[in-house]
DNA sequence: GTCTATAATAAGATAGAC
DNA sequence: GTCTATCTTATTATAGAC
Protein backbone atom coordinates (compact mmCIF):
# COMPACT_ATOMS: atom_id res chain seq x y z
CA UNK A 1 0.00 0.00 0.00
CA UNK A 2 1.06 3.50 -0.86
CA UNK A 3 2.15 5.58 2.36
CA UNK A 4 1.27 8.95 0.83
CA UNK A 5 -2.10 9.71 0.84
CA UNK A 6 -2.70 10.59 -2.62
CA UNK A 7 -2.09 7.30 -3.96
CA UNK A 8 -3.81 5.52 -0.90
CA UNK A 9 -7.09 7.38 -2.00
CA UNK A 10 -6.63 6.37 -5.62
CA UNK A 11 -5.21 2.50 -4.71
CA UNK A 12 -8.62 2.63 -2.95
CA UNK A 13 -10.82 3.74 -5.68
CA UNK A 14 -9.30 1.56 -8.43
CA UNK A 15 -10.65 -1.35 -6.12
CA UNK A 16 -13.90 -0.19 -5.75
CA UNK A 17 -13.78 1.11 -9.43
CA UNK A 18 -12.78 -2.31 -10.55
CA UNK A 19 -15.44 -4.29 -8.13
CA UNK A 20 -18.32 -2.22 -8.08
CA UNK A 21 -17.94 0.26 -10.88
CA UNK A 22 -17.49 3.87 -11.16
CA UNK A 23 -20.91 5.09 -10.86
CA UNK A 24 -21.81 2.78 -8.41
CA UNK A 25 -19.07 3.77 -6.06
CA UNK A 26 -19.17 6.66 -4.28
CA UNK A 27 -16.19 9.09 -3.13
CA UNK A 28 -17.86 8.05 0.63
CA UNK A 29 -17.05 4.24 -0.30
CA UNK A 30 -13.72 5.30 -1.10
CA UNK A 31 -12.79 7.82 2.30
CA UNK A 32 -14.32 5.00 4.24
CA UNK A 33 -11.81 2.19 3.22
CA UNK A 34 -8.66 3.97 3.77
CA UNK A 35 -10.12 5.18 7.17
CA UNK A 36 -10.72 9.25 5.96
CA UNK A 37 -13.83 11.61 5.52
CA UNK A 38 -14.75 11.96 2.13
CA UNK A 39 -14.00 15.87 2.23
CA UNK A 40 -10.88 14.91 2.85
CA UNK A 41 -10.67 13.56 -0.85
CA UNK A 42 -10.89 16.70 -2.52
CA UNK A 43 -7.88 18.08 -1.03
CA UNK A 44 -5.64 15.82 -3.15
CA UNK A 45 -8.22 15.47 -6.57
CA UNK A 46 -10.52 18.15 -7.89
CA UNK A 47 -13.29 15.67 -8.63
CA UNK A 48 -14.67 12.17 -8.56
CA UNK A 49 -14.08 12.59 -12.76
CA UNK A 50 -10.68 13.72 -11.53
CA UNK A 51 -9.92 11.04 -9.36
CA UNK A 52 -10.78 8.63 -12.67
CA UNK A 53 -9.29 10.79 -15.08
CA UNK A 54 -5.92 10.33 -12.83
CA UNK A 55 -6.03 6.54 -12.93
CA UNK A 56 -7.18 6.22 -16.61
CA UNK A 57 -3.77 8.09 -17.89
CA UNK A 58 -1.40 6.05 -15.92
CA UNK A 59 -2.76 2.80 -16.62
CA UNK A 60 -2.70 4.04 -20.74
CA UNK A 61 0.84 5.58 -19.95
CA UNK A 62 2.17 2.47 -18.45
CA UNK A 63 0.52 0.13 -21.16
CA UNK A 64 2.70 2.34 -23.99
CA UNK A 65 5.67 2.35 -22.06
CA UNK A 66 5.95 -0.91 -21.19
CA UNK A 67 5.10 -2.02 -25.05
CA UNK A 68 8.31 -0.16 -25.98
CA UNK A 69 10.26 -1.58 -23.74
CA UNK A 70 8.96 -5.08 -24.73
CA UNK A 71 9.95 -4.52 -28.70
CA UNK A 72 12.91 -2.36 -28.35
CA UNK A 73 15.71 -4.58 -29.73
CA UNK A 74 13.50 -7.16 -31.72
CA UNK A 75 14.55 -7.72 -34.63
CA UNK A 76 11.55 -9.50 -36.99
CA UNK A 77 7.79 -7.97 -37.22
CA UNK A 78 6.73 -11.74 -36.10
CA UNK A 79 9.19 -11.64 -32.84
CA UNK A 80 7.60 -7.81 -32.04
CA UNK A 81 4.19 -8.98 -32.57
CA UNK A 82 4.95 -11.71 -30.18
CA UNK A 83 6.18 -9.64 -28.20
CA UNK A 84 3.40 -7.06 -27.78
CA UNK A 85 0.77 -9.33 -27.44
CA UNK A 86 3.07 -10.81 -24.28
CA UNK A 87 3.33 -7.36 -22.96
CA UNK A 88 -0.20 -6.39 -23.14
CA UNK A 89 -1.27 -9.65 -21.63
CA UNK A 90 1.07 -9.30 -19.10
CA UNK A 91 0.35 -5.46 -17.90
CA UNK A 92 -3.50 -7.20 -17.93
CA UNK A 93 -3.07 -9.78 -15.85
CA UNK A 94 -0.29 -7.61 -13.21
CA UNK A 95 -2.48 -4.53 -13.42
CA UNK A 96 -6.24 -6.08 -13.56
CA UNK A 97 -8.14 -3.97 -11.92
CA UNK A 98 -6.71 -0.84 -13.92
CA UNK A 99 -6.98 -2.27 -17.43
CA UNK A 100 -10.65 -3.51 -16.25
CA UNK A 101 -11.33 0.12 -15.56
CA UNK A 102 -9.52 1.13 -18.59
CA UNK A 103 -11.57 -1.08 -20.94
CA UNK A 104 -15.26 0.21 -19.21
CA UNK A 105 -15.36 3.57 -17.67
CA UNK A 106 -14.39 5.86 -20.19
CA UNK A 107 -18.46 6.86 -20.31
CA UNK A 108 -17.21 8.71 -17.04
CA UNK A 109 -15.75 11.26 -18.73
CA UNK A 110 -16.20 14.86 -19.98
CA UNK A 111 -15.69 15.27 -23.57
CA UNK A 112 -12.92 17.29 -23.40
CA UNK A 113 -11.42 14.29 -20.97
CA UNK A 114 -12.35 11.44 -22.69
CA UNK A 115 -10.55 13.19 -26.21
CA UNK A 116 -7.42 13.40 -23.84
CA UNK A 117 -7.67 9.71 -22.87
CA UNK A 118 -8.41 8.42 -26.48
CA UNK A 119 -5.87 10.19 -28.15
CA UNK A 120 -3.30 8.13 -25.57
CA UNK A 121 -5.63 4.96 -26.50
CA UNK A 122 -5.18 5.51 -29.90
CA UNK A 123 -1.96 6.18 -30.31
CA UNK A 124 -1.38 2.26 -28.61
CA UNK A 125 -3.87 1.00 -31.19
CA UNK A 126 -1.55 2.29 -33.58
CA UNK A 127 1.37 0.65 -32.84
CA UNK A 128 -0.45 -2.67 -33.22
CA UNK A 129 -1.82 -1.82 -36.48
CA UNK A 130 1.92 -0.59 -37.71
CA UNK A 131 2.70 -4.12 -37.13
CA UNK A 132 -0.14 -5.46 -39.08
CA UNK A 133 0.65 -3.59 -41.89
CA UNK A 134 3.64 -4.11 -42.29
CA UNK A 135 3.77 -7.92 -41.88
CA UNK A 136 1.17 -8.08 -44.50
CA UNK A 137 3.26 -6.06 -46.90
CA UNK A 138 6.26 -8.43 -45.76
CA UNK A 139 4.02 -11.75 -46.59
CA UNK A 140 4.74 -12.49 -43.16
CA UNK A 141 0.90 -12.18 -42.55
CA UNK A 142 -1.98 -12.71 -44.60
CA UNK A 143 -4.06 -10.19 -45.84
CA UNK A 144 -7.16 -9.19 -44.25
CA UNK A 145 -8.83 -5.72 -42.49
CA UNK A 146 -5.76 -4.32 -40.54
CA UNK A 147 -8.49 -2.18 -38.29
CA UNK A 148 -10.53 -4.71 -37.45
CA UNK A 149 -8.28 -7.38 -36.56
CA UNK A 150 -6.27 -5.07 -34.35
CA UNK A 151 -10.02 -4.46 -32.48
CA UNK A 152 -9.74 -8.38 -32.29
CA UNK A 153 -6.59 -8.75 -31.21
CA UNK A 154 -6.61 -5.80 -28.56
CA UNK A 155 -10.09 -6.70 -27.35
CA UNK A 156 -9.49 -10.09 -26.64
CA UNK A 157 -6.01 -9.46 -24.48
CA UNK A 158 -7.37 -6.89 -22.74
CA UNK A 159 -10.48 -8.81 -21.71
CA UNK A 160 -8.14 -11.70 -19.95
CA UNK A 161 -8.82 -8.55 -16.96
CA UNK A 162 -11.72 -9.84 -16.83
CA UNK A 163 -11.44 -13.17 -15.89
CA UNK A 164 -8.12 -13.67 -14.59
CA UNK A 165 -7.96 -14.84 -10.86
CA UNK A 166 -4.64 -14.64 -9.27
CA UNK A 167 -5.16 -18.15 -7.69
CA UNK A 168 -6.40 -20.08 -11.18
CA UNK A 169 -4.91 -23.16 -12.93
CA UNK A 170 -2.43 -21.21 -14.81
CA UNK A 171 0.26 -18.93 -14.35
CA UNK A 172 0.46 -15.60 -16.03
CA UNK A 173 3.39 -16.63 -18.38
CA UNK A 174 1.30 -19.26 -19.52
CA UNK A 175 -1.63 -17.73 -20.19
CA UNK A 176 0.22 -14.90 -22.71
CA UNK A 177 1.90 -18.15 -24.10
CA UNK A 178 -1.70 -19.59 -25.43
CA UNK A 179 -2.92 -15.87 -26.64
CA UNK A 180 0.58 -15.51 -28.83
CA UNK A 181 0.32 -18.46 -30.34
CA UNK A 182 -3.62 -18.34 -30.85
CA UNK A 183 -2.90 -14.49 -32.36
CA UNK A 184 0.65 -15.33 -34.69
CA UNK A 185 -1.77 -18.48 -36.00
CA UNK A 186 -4.60 -16.36 -37.18
CA UNK A 187 -2.60 -13.59 -38.28
CA UNK A 188 -0.84 -16.12 -40.54
CA UNK A 189 -3.87 -18.42 -41.49
CA UNK A 190 -3.88 -18.34 -45.64
CA UNK A 191 -0.44 -18.35 -45.61
CA UNK A 192 -0.36 -21.87 -45.00
CA UNK A 193 -3.69 -23.36 -45.55
CA UNK A 194 -6.91 -23.17 -46.55
CA UNK A 195 -7.80 -26.85 -46.23
CA UNK A 196 -11.22 -27.88 -45.26
CA UNK A 197 -10.61 -31.13 -42.87
CA UNK A 198 -12.89 -33.33 -41.32
CA UNK B 1 -40.60 0.99 -31.99
CA UNK B 2 -42.73 -1.88 -30.16
CA UNK B 3 -46.34 -0.95 -29.91
CA UNK B 4 -46.83 -2.07 -26.58
CA UNK B 5 -45.95 0.31 -23.23
CA UNK B 6 -43.47 -2.85 -21.73
CA UNK B 7 -41.45 -3.26 -24.62
CA UNK B 8 -41.10 0.56 -25.06
CA UNK B 9 -39.72 0.80 -21.51
CA UNK B 10 -37.32 -1.82 -22.08
CA UNK B 11 -36.20 -0.27 -25.61
CA UNK B 12 -35.76 3.14 -24.39
CA UNK B 13 -33.57 1.60 -21.32
CA UNK B 14 -31.19 -0.21 -24.16
CA UNK B 15 -30.84 2.90 -25.39
CA UNK B 16 -29.73 4.42 -22.56
CA UNK B 17 -27.76 1.46 -20.75
CA UNK B 18 -25.80 0.95 -24.02
CA UNK B 19 -25.40 4.92 -24.09
CA UNK B 20 -24.62 6.33 -20.59
CA UNK B 21 -24.41 3.10 -18.42
CA UNK B 22 -26.64 1.22 -16.28
CA UNK B 23 -25.65 3.20 -12.96
CA UNK B 24 -25.45 6.63 -14.76
CA UNK B 25 -29.29 5.84 -16.52
CA UNK B 26 -32.25 6.84 -14.20
CA UNK B 27 -35.89 5.75 -14.15
CA UNK B 28 -36.86 9.15 -14.82
CA UNK B 29 -34.00 8.87 -18.04
CA UNK B 30 -35.78 6.08 -19.24
CA UNK B 31 -39.10 7.50 -18.90
CA UNK B 32 -38.57 10.96 -20.44
CA UNK B 33 -37.25 9.21 -23.21
CA UNK B 34 -40.82 7.58 -23.82
CA UNK B 35 -42.96 10.41 -22.38
CA UNK B 36 -44.16 8.82 -19.72
CA UNK B 37 -43.74 9.85 -15.40
CA UNK B 38 -41.05 7.50 -13.75
CA UNK B 39 -43.56 5.73 -11.35
CA UNK B 40 -45.30 4.35 -14.23
CA UNK B 41 -42.59 2.31 -15.30
CA UNK B 42 -43.09 0.33 -11.70
CA UNK B 43 -46.40 -1.00 -13.05
CA UNK B 44 -44.41 -2.93 -15.71
CA UNK B 45 -41.44 -3.59 -14.24
CA UNK B 46 -40.28 -4.34 -10.29
CA UNK B 47 -37.59 -2.38 -9.82
CA UNK B 48 -34.84 -0.85 -12.00
CA UNK B 49 -32.42 -4.45 -11.55
CA UNK B 50 -35.81 -6.17 -12.88
CA UNK B 51 -35.81 -4.38 -15.35
CA UNK B 52 -31.66 -5.41 -16.06
CA UNK B 53 -32.71 -8.44 -15.48
CA UNK B 54 -35.36 -8.67 -18.36
CA UNK B 55 -32.72 -6.97 -20.72
CA UNK B 56 -29.94 -9.44 -19.72
CA UNK B 57 -32.14 -12.64 -19.75
CA UNK B 58 -33.77 -11.90 -23.48
CA UNK B 59 -30.40 -11.05 -25.04
CA UNK B 60 -28.39 -13.87 -23.68
CA UNK B 61 -31.64 -16.75 -24.80
CA UNK B 62 -31.05 -15.09 -27.99
CA UNK B 63 -27.71 -15.69 -28.39
CA UNK B 64 -28.14 -19.30 -27.71
CA UNK B 65 -31.31 -19.60 -29.62
CA UNK B 66 -29.32 -18.23 -32.63
CA UNK B 67 -26.35 -20.47 -32.08
CA UNK B 68 -28.30 -23.41 -32.16
CA UNK B 69 -29.85 -22.69 -35.29
CA UNK B 70 -26.94 -21.62 -36.96
CA UNK B 71 -25.16 -25.09 -35.74
CA UNK B 72 -28.24 -27.43 -37.10
CA UNK B 73 -27.38 -29.42 -39.38
CA UNK B 74 -23.70 -28.73 -40.05
CA UNK B 75 -21.30 -31.45 -40.79
CA UNK B 76 -17.62 -31.52 -38.98
CA UNK B 77 -15.87 -29.31 -36.42
CA UNK B 78 -14.24 -26.38 -38.39
CA UNK B 79 -18.01 -25.77 -40.37
CA UNK B 80 -19.57 -25.46 -37.01
CA UNK B 81 -16.81 -23.48 -35.28
CA UNK B 82 -17.39 -21.12 -38.22
CA UNK B 83 -20.84 -21.06 -37.82
CA UNK B 84 -20.96 -20.25 -33.86
CA UNK B 85 -18.49 -17.83 -34.52
CA UNK B 86 -20.50 -16.40 -37.15
CA UNK B 87 -23.81 -16.63 -35.43
CA UNK B 88 -22.00 -14.60 -32.42
CA UNK B 89 -20.51 -11.95 -34.26
CA UNK B 90 -23.70 -11.05 -36.13
CA UNK B 91 -25.86 -11.30 -33.05
CA UNK B 92 -23.12 -8.85 -31.60
CA UNK B 93 -23.72 -6.15 -34.91
CA UNK B 94 -27.49 -6.78 -34.82
CA UNK B 95 -28.30 -6.45 -30.93
CA UNK B 96 -25.46 -4.50 -30.60
CA UNK B 97 -26.79 -2.66 -27.65
CA UNK B 98 -27.62 -5.89 -26.02
CA UNK B 99 -24.68 -7.68 -26.21
CA UNK B 100 -22.80 -4.21 -24.52
CA UNK B 101 -25.42 -4.32 -22.10
CA UNK B 102 -24.25 -8.59 -21.42
CA UNK B 103 -20.77 -7.86 -21.32
CA UNK B 104 -20.60 -4.88 -19.06
CA UNK B 105 -23.86 -4.61 -16.56
CA UNK B 106 -23.99 -7.51 -14.14
CA UNK B 107 -22.41 -6.19 -11.66
CA UNK B 108 -26.05 -4.19 -11.20
CA UNK B 109 -27.48 -7.64 -10.28
CA UNK B 110 -28.40 -8.60 -6.94
CA UNK B 111 -26.26 -12.63 -6.05
CA UNK B 112 -29.85 -14.55 -6.97
CA UNK B 113 -29.84 -12.57 -10.55
CA UNK B 114 -26.54 -12.62 -11.45
CA UNK B 115 -26.20 -16.59 -10.56
CA UNK B 116 -29.40 -17.03 -13.07
CA UNK B 117 -27.97 -14.63 -15.83
CA UNK B 118 -24.43 -16.34 -15.13
CA UNK B 119 -25.86 -19.57 -15.46
CA UNK B 120 -27.11 -19.06 -19.13
CA UNK B 121 -24.00 -17.23 -20.12
CA UNK B 122 -21.57 -20.47 -18.87
CA UNK B 123 -24.28 -22.60 -20.74
CA UNK B 124 -23.66 -20.85 -23.54
CA UNK B 125 -19.93 -20.84 -23.57
CA UNK B 126 -19.87 -24.36 -22.68
CA UNK B 127 -21.26 -24.87 -26.53
CA UNK B 128 -17.87 -23.11 -27.85
CA UNK B 129 -15.85 -25.13 -25.51
CA UNK B 130 -16.80 -28.35 -26.52
CA UNK B 131 -16.37 -27.09 -30.07
CA UNK B 132 -13.00 -26.80 -29.12
CA UNK B 133 -12.27 -29.57 -27.21
CA UNK B 134 -13.80 -32.07 -29.95
CA UNK B 135 -11.39 -30.36 -32.75
CA UNK B 136 -8.50 -31.16 -30.38
CA UNK B 137 -9.28 -34.56 -30.15
CA UNK B 138 -10.18 -34.77 -33.78
CA UNK B 139 -6.96 -33.30 -34.39
CA UNK B 140 -8.51 -30.53 -36.65
CA UNK B 141 -7.26 -27.79 -34.03
CA UNK B 142 -3.96 -27.74 -32.35
CA UNK B 143 -3.53 -28.34 -28.64
CA UNK B 144 -4.04 -25.63 -26.06
CA UNK B 145 -6.12 -24.43 -23.03
CA UNK B 146 -9.55 -24.92 -24.30
CA UNK B 147 -10.84 -22.72 -21.62
CA UNK B 148 -8.60 -19.92 -21.78
CA UNK B 149 -8.88 -20.32 -25.59
CA UNK B 150 -13.01 -20.21 -25.49
CA UNK B 151 -12.42 -17.04 -22.92
CA UNK B 152 -10.54 -15.41 -25.83
CA UNK B 153 -12.55 -16.21 -28.93
CA UNK B 154 -16.12 -15.56 -27.05
CA UNK B 155 -14.69 -11.47 -25.93
CA UNK B 156 -12.67 -10.88 -29.19
CA UNK B 157 -16.45 -11.32 -30.73
CA UNK B 158 -18.54 -9.87 -28.34
CA UNK B 159 -15.66 -6.89 -28.50
CA UNK B 160 -17.86 -5.91 -32.12
CA UNK B 161 -20.60 -4.38 -29.86
CA UNK B 162 -18.43 -1.89 -28.64
CA UNK B 163 -16.80 -0.42 -32.16
CA UNK B 164 -19.36 -1.51 -34.41
CA UNK B 165 -20.90 1.37 -36.30
CA UNK B 166 -23.60 0.88 -39.21
CA UNK B 167 -22.38 3.43 -41.11
CA UNK B 168 -18.76 2.23 -41.22
CA UNK B 169 -16.60 0.70 -43.88
CA UNK B 170 -17.35 -2.84 -43.73
CA UNK B 171 -20.63 -4.78 -43.81
CA UNK B 172 -21.53 -6.87 -40.90
CA UNK B 173 -20.90 -9.62 -43.18
CA UNK B 174 -17.58 -8.62 -44.27
CA UNK B 175 -16.82 -8.47 -40.53
CA UNK B 176 -17.54 -11.80 -39.50
CA UNK B 177 -15.49 -12.99 -42.54
CA UNK B 178 -12.41 -11.26 -40.63
CA UNK B 179 -13.32 -13.13 -37.25
CA UNK B 180 -14.20 -16.29 -38.65
CA UNK B 181 -10.89 -16.62 -40.39
CA UNK B 182 -8.42 -15.50 -37.82
CA UNK B 183 -10.32 -17.49 -35.19
CA UNK B 184 -9.98 -20.86 -37.78
CA UNK B 185 -6.55 -20.05 -38.09
CA UNK B 186 -5.32 -19.25 -34.63
CA UNK B 187 -7.54 -22.89 -33.58
CA UNK B 188 -4.96 -24.79 -36.81
CA UNK B 189 -1.77 -22.83 -35.59
CA UNK B 190 0.71 -25.91 -34.81
CA UNK B 191 -1.31 -28.12 -37.15
CA UNK B 192 0.36 -26.41 -40.36
CA UNK B 193 3.70 -24.67 -39.21
CA UNK B 194 5.76 -23.04 -36.48
CA UNK B 195 8.24 -21.54 -39.27
CA UNK B 196 10.06 -18.37 -37.89
CA UNK B 197 9.63 -15.96 -41.02
CA UNK B 198 11.02 -12.33 -41.43
C1' DG C 1 -52.51 2.11 -16.72
C1' DT C 2 -50.83 6.58 -15.88
C1' DC C 3 -50.69 10.37 -13.06
C1' DT C 4 -49.19 13.81 -8.93
C1' DA C 5 -47.05 13.99 -4.74
C1' DT C 6 -43.93 12.60 -1.52
C1' DA C 7 -41.15 9.65 1.41
C1' DA C 8 -36.54 8.16 2.40
C1' DT C 9 -32.08 8.29 1.25
C1' DA C 10 -27.73 9.35 -0.75
C1' DA C 11 -24.88 11.66 -3.91
C1' DG C 12 -21.01 15.32 -5.31
C1' DA C 13 -19.25 19.26 -3.75
C1' DT C 14 -18.05 23.41 -0.67
C1' DA C 15 -17.24 26.45 3.65
C1' DG C 16 -14.81 27.09 7.31
C1' DA C 17 -12.98 25.30 11.97
C1' DC C 18 -8.91 23.17 13.78
C1' DG D 1 -4.29 18.12 5.64
C1' DT D 2 -8.28 16.48 7.79
C1' DC D 3 -12.32 17.40 10.03
C1' DT D 4 -17.67 18.62 10.86
C1' DA D 5 -21.49 20.57 8.93
C1' DT D 6 -24.20 21.73 5.24
C1' DC D 7 -25.89 22.97 0.47
C1' DT D 8 -28.02 21.39 -3.53
C1' DT D 9 -29.66 18.07 -6.19
C1' DA D 10 -30.89 13.58 -7.57
C1' DT D 11 -32.13 9.00 -6.80
C1' DT D 12 -35.32 4.60 -6.18
C1' DA D 13 -39.50 3.58 -4.74
C1' DT D 14 -44.38 3.97 -2.90
C1' DA D 15 -49.26 5.87 -1.86
C1' DG D 16 -53.21 7.00 -3.59
C1' DA D 17 -56.10 9.99 -7.02
C1' DC D 18 -58.12 9.58 -11.53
Amino acid sequence: MANNMKERIKDAAIDLFYKKGYFATSLNDVAQNIGIRKASIYHHYPSKEGLLLSILQTILVDLTTNLHDSIQGIEGIEGKMRAAVRSHILVSIDRQKEVLISDSELRGLSPENYETVVRIRDSYEREFQALIVDGMEAGVWAQGDFKVLSFAILNMCTSVAGWFKPAGRLSRVDIARVYEEFIIGGLKIGTCSTVDSV
